[in-house]
DNA sequence: CCATGAACACGCTGTTCATCG
DNA sequence: CGATGAACAGCGTGTTCATGG
């Protein structure tokens, strides 16, 4: 990940993809219902992601080896083809999220900093 | 500050434009020295702003009237000219101050929850 | 060389467009 | 119309350039 000094916070990307990663460990989605599930979990942060980016996420971890698109099916009722995911490489992909965990730790830690700078006494 | 709904994380200017407030409140400054001093309080969490960062977010508080380009004078031993700041508008700043706060402590809860995510159990 | 600005360039991300069942 | 994907556009921000003490 783009550890270049200096950084701000946490580019988006990269928060999704190591998210996509564990939601794809424990449940069985296709493109757009992670972006659904997403907007459910994270509605009361007011965050909405767009299928672009959750497509654009799931891409990127395929280029990179960690998953594949495992069942092109379709959907019990709808007669629709739709893409589901499947992790190729567990160590990769528990490595990503790793990192990304520190990453967001650090975000955590300079909004805590930060809070405390903006507060009026 | 921009409410539009959905958006991931705070946007680095308005972070500093509302430290840059609570900083010229407590210290006498200029242009620069906010950059370094930032750099200073922010090292362990690797954030270095840039200049241009510094003096783009000086420059929006005082297009928004909340700051003044005070004693546009120099310093005491090199004879350099430098620009320092002072709030004119103590309620819009402290208003300002409040949007922000509430927008970073919005990205903390989104970062906590992230990191339960994203953690390996 | 330090300080202040502005101009420029690039990366991230949201919006649109295209294709297919 | 739902789903996937790519193309396009805008904005935020980092890098570079310009001017002046």
């Amino acid at each position: 990940m783009g550890e270049h000094t200096g950084r701000f916070l946490i580019p988006q990307r990269a928060m999704l993809k190591a998210y996509l990663l564990s939601i794809i460990e424990s449940q069985n989605l296709y493109g757009l219902e992670y972006r659904d599930f997403i907007r459910q979990e994270y509605r009361e942060v007011g965050y909405r992601p767009n299928h672009s980016e959750i497509y654009k996420s799931l891409h990127e971890l395929m280029e990179e080896g960690i998953v594949k698109q495992s069942k092109r099916k379709k959907e019990g009722k709808k007669l629709q083809e739709v893409v589901y995911y499947a992790i190729v490489d567990k160590n990769k992909a528990n490595l990503y999220r790793k990192q990304v965990k520190v990453e967001l730790e650090r975000c955590e830690h300079l909004m805590k900093k930060a809070i405390a700078a903006v507060s009026t006494k």
